[in-house]
DNA sequence: CCTTTTATAAAACGTACGTTAGATTATAGA
DNA sequence: TCTATAATCTAACGTACGTTTTATAAAAGG
């Protein structure tokens, strides 16, 4: 599992590969030949066909939203929601496809049945995690249990909208439809 | 282009394997097989897999969404979305898969670029029929884009989480979340 | 009742797939 | 320098795919 700059490489394709045609569509020799190596090379690296997806999913994946949920701690919400949807445009191009990938398999668009659950108790943990930054900026008045979760339907939608459909969204718009969910109306 | 039972049939096993398994992930033998016909029938009714796939796109699909859209007419406009969305929770069997597969398209997920052009005018269209629908209901001291952008925002989530995930939403949850951002808040 | 059309299937064609065997070259440690 | 390990390739195996050919039953029309 050490990194190869070989290894590396065959992922970056394999990616775009799964993204653009999806697993079955994907042939390891289409993968190969882009990366410019002989067919094999790929086996050397990876058991087969299937781990090398499920590895982009299962570290990839999970890495780049570790480190986009680490950053989820701010007084002000509205900005650090606003941040936390804007930074999505600035991935680099691998990292995107690899979220947009990832979006793939948590619709059960792509992947397996054993990805997908991982990806349920992500979800499970990330809502609770919404919950505990919103509530405490909530008045009285507002069912913070409402709020919250159209919120994160909202932030869900635009995600899918940066990453999967390759838009860029601007920091102005993603802070205007923030605050029709978060601004205060007593 | 007959309706012929055996037709459909082929269309409906299709339409299944085509979500689960993805286009190139789904084979002819397969459905075949489900459908219990031997291979060539059809061949027999559809050109090749790719106009298989295409009709079930271009015909079933939007049919589907125009039924839906046909239907957005009314006085109270919370109640209207409320309906719009909570509908899809009765859609059949059949009509969901369908959804579900024109949104894997819709997505880039599966089809290609040409079904996804047309989705993109028909989505453009019903973006102006939203704004025209809602615009008479603001108060003047909201901005209808911002209003608007954020309702289908949230509009295409819930639709997402009914018919791609497959979750059922009460007519109360979507009331409350459509009613989060149409409320009047002078 | 014969003929045309419609509906069906068995078998095969060529191609491309995932994967492996076996051999060869490069690299590095003793 | 010799040897062991790591990195690479050519070639092939068996399988399954999309599609077609060809033949045969069933239905319909006159």
């Amino acid at each position: 599992m050490a990194p190869s700059e070989l290894r590396e490489r065959i992922k970056e394709v394999a990616v775009d590969h799964f993204n653009t045609n999806g697993y079955h569509g994907s042939t390891i020799r289409q993968i190969a030949n882009e990366v410019n190596c002989s067919l094999p090379m790929i086996y050397y690296y990876f058991k087969n066909k299937k781990e090398l997806f499920d590895e982009i999913i299962k570290i990839d994946y999970f890495d780049l939203l570790s480190r986009q949920s680490s950053q989820l701690q701010s007084e002000k919400i509205i900005d650090l929601y606003t941040e936390f949807v804007f930074k999505l445009n600035r991935l680099s191009d691998y990292e995107r496809k690899v979220y947009r990938l990832g979006i793939k398999v948590y619709l059960s668009f792509d992947g397996d049945e054993e990805l997908k659950e991982i990806m349920d108790v992500w979800e499970q943990n990330i809502t609770e995690r919404h919950h505990q930054i919103i509530a405490p900026h909530l008045s009285h008045t507002q069912d913070p249990q409402i709020i919250v979760r159209t919120l994160i339907h909202l932030l869900e939608h635009l995600i899918e909208s940066i990453v999967v459909k390759n838009r860029f969204l601007s920091e102005d718009e993603i802070r205007e439809e923030i605050s029709v969910i978060l601004h205060d109306r007593n």
